[in-house]
DNA sequence: ATTCTTTTATAATTTTTTTTAAAAGTATTC
DNA sequence: GAATACTTTTAAAAAAAATTATAAAAGAAT
């Protein structure tokens, strides 16, 4: 069989038997891949397929390569189980983190391992056919590295800035120039399929597989960098809108009065809360001559920029934590109106401020207190992220095998 | 068979072969239900099971008088099939559509028809067991009047305002004299299952059930009534949130200098556009000698409530539009927020103030346009309800048969 | 009137489950 | 520490369920 059985969805012309086999060989393997190594008893349970049945679709992916005996399990009080797992080689998922600078790269197995990394600084994203083929050569040269054959690669996965719409493969705010959709571009030239999405929403999704979020059915996931992205796991489901633009966090209102927004509206939560204001004020205040660990910087010719701040963050530079706390009271008040309005269990930080932890929490934490009804808010729990810079990396494999493994 | 079948589900200590063949029915019985009379062929086609079995299937439902054969049909082309429905009256459903001040009663069968409806004016939602006693007074007079027994209704659907977790059945905000939870004790006192929602949500699935929003997948519901509420059909399923707090869109931030609302807070959108503070507003105008159509009640000593500003509106009284217009620059700026947030392909404007049709659409269109970015915005439909009044009666229909029907 | 479609019924086959039994342990008792 | 009772897992046989294939029925189109 061939390795991409598990993709072909929908398949026609082709016997509702054959499809049937197929779902069940899904449900197994979704199980194991979630779930990790179990016994015919434990699978039979899981995917409600009779005891015979499970084994006899357990022979068959054995023979096929994809599921591996683990040898005997521990008991407990009977028979020991023989256990079984996915072979973590069987296939590989491609991993695309683009920033704006910076291009994240990695290739996973099965269990999720990362066997590749490689992180591609000064990689400033543009909308060219240039940027396209280098990108594509960057993918080409760890694919050739690697010399792993292209039929074992189950897709790509790509996490890109903006307004993406997912179901059709699109890319709006950056490479427009891929023509016919991104995605497509994409996979006709590598050869394997690709799945797109916005990268707060698949670091939404890297929480939901491997992070915080994980057994948690309503989750707001920030990603607070230069500007604010937002993804949402409702009902236990990525929410992405009738377009796939939902989570324009950063352009609600916040202030009447404000300032004017690039967007062209006045008083955006983003005109007051963003890591690109956050190292812009600090800027300015250096320049009048602000006493700041950031002053250094300057003095050494370094590049103040949000991760620097950061830093001196931790390191408990008093005016820097201070500007941070200004910004959190702001974010605070916009938290609330997606608490009141969506009642989530758990509220997680990532993207380049998540590195100032407590830092962050504890002053959003405090603006929450203030502004939002207590009944709601005191079921939400404010966190930093684990996962870190690794969560849309991550969040791309979560979309690959959830798009994969999907029943139905 | 009982009719009580379909509601059982999670069967413990029976047989698997008893759970599928249950899961079997449930399936024919649900495409009967939302898509009417069809032919064996065509329930095949959608439930997706063989045609032999489908046939015998219909067989049983028949012979236990759930399904009636509706005679031959057209032809495409061929022999006619025969046409199978629902029995209309083999099961019903009781409605209560409890307001502050009116209690709305109905009796629906099968092809959703209300067989039976009361509206109880004057009937003042207080948290006393007298109100609970007078309306479970009221639930089995309609019952006994309607002279059908009691194993004939599939369950109870309530519509109820404020805080609900219709998980656990529980109204937070009222009648929590209800010790146990308002539909344990209810279901308790009369013998009968009961599904319980706030009446935002519970509209919700009217709409997404009988009204504009059938077919869609995201949609938002106002209610614009003395309050604001709002039910999120997101990912084509109700979001209620962890605890069923989701919705509170009357109490999101619009502006930070603006009154204080009763929930504590400043500036929430409810100190700024909802029916109590449109009549509020009205009335001070009147009491100061504005002219107006409803100057005229005042004289006639009739009181100016919500459904007289409504119909004065509706008979193109300036003053009342102009104040109408007022609230929808704020409603609309709310709205935007959602929006920004969700993007979803429809709002659905319900409640009294839905009755004002063109006058709330159109200045809220308007303020949309000022404060949303097009590119999302333009992919959102405003409407104002069909269903208005009995939206959250026929969505406690929905919600009731939603419950029974669903798969797993 | 004949051919073609579509629907339904029946028979044959396949798939899946239930049942039963065997295998391989653990826990307990003497 | 061996013997026995009890559990759990797996395998095989028997039974049931569901599907596919086929045929018949009933009407439409030509």
């Amino acid at each position: 069989m061939r390795p991409q059985f598990l993709y072909e969805k929908n398949l026609q012309g082709v016997a509702n038997s054959v499809k049937r086999k197929q779902e069940q060989y899904r449900k197994i393997v979704r199980h194991l891949y979630y779930n990790g190594a179990a016994s015919i008893a434990e699978i039979v349970k899981a995917v409600k397929i009779s005891q015979p049945l499970v084994a006899s679709l357990v022979d068959d992916l054995m023979s096929y390569g994809m599921l591996l005996d683990k040898g005997v399990g521990e008991s407990i009080g009977g028979r020991r189980p023989n256990l079984f797992c996915l072979n973590s080689e069987y296939q590989y998922v491609i991993g695309v983190d683009i920033n704006l600078h910076t291009l994240n790269l990695a290739v996973f197995d099965l269990s999720n391992k990362q066997i590749f990394r490689e992180e591609i600084k000064y990689f400033d994203l543009e909308n060219s056919n240039d940027y396209l083929n280098s990108l594509v050569d960057k993918i080409e040269s760890m694919i050739s590295q690697l010399g792993i054959s292209r039929e074992k690669f189950l897709a790509v996965g790509i996490s890109i800035p903006g307004l993406v719409d997912a179901k059709q493969g699109l890319s709006h705010t950056h490479l427009s120039v891929a023509e016919n959709g991104l995605a497509r571009v994409l996979g006709d030239r590598l050869g394997i399929n690709v799945l797109l999405d916005n990268d707060a929403r698949t670091m939404a999704l890297g929480e939901k597989a491997f992070g915080k979020a994980i057994d948690k059915e309503n989750v707001l996931c920030l990603n607070l960098s230069n500007g604010i992205g937002l993804g949402m796991i409702l009902n236990g489901e990525l929410h992405s809108g009738k377009n796939g633009f939902a989570g324009e966090f950063g352009h609600i209102l916040i202030d009447p009065e404000g300032k004017l927004c690039y967007c062209g509206k006045i008083g955006c939560l983003e005109t007051l809360t963003s890591g690109k204001i956050l190292v812009k004020n600090i800027r300015e205040a250096v320049d009048k001559g602000q006493p700041t660990l950031l002053a250094n910087y300057k003095k050494e010719n370094k590049k103040i920029d949000l991760r620097a701040v950061v830093e001196a963050i931790l390191q408990g530079d008093q005016f820097a934590i201070d500007q941070l706390n200004q910004m959190c009271e702001y974010l605070g008040k916009g938290l609330v109106t997606l608490i009141h309005l969506l009642n989530p269990e758990m509220v997680i930080i990532g993207g380049k401020i998540a590195h100032a932890g407590k830092f962050v929490i504890d002053p959003v934490t405090m603006s929450m207190n203030k502004y939002a009804m207590s009944r709601i808010s005191s079921e939400t729990e404010l966190v930093c992220s684990d996962l870190l810079d690794d969560s849309a990396l991550m969040g791309t494999m979560a979309n690959v095998m959830r798009s994969v493994l999907s029943l139905d």
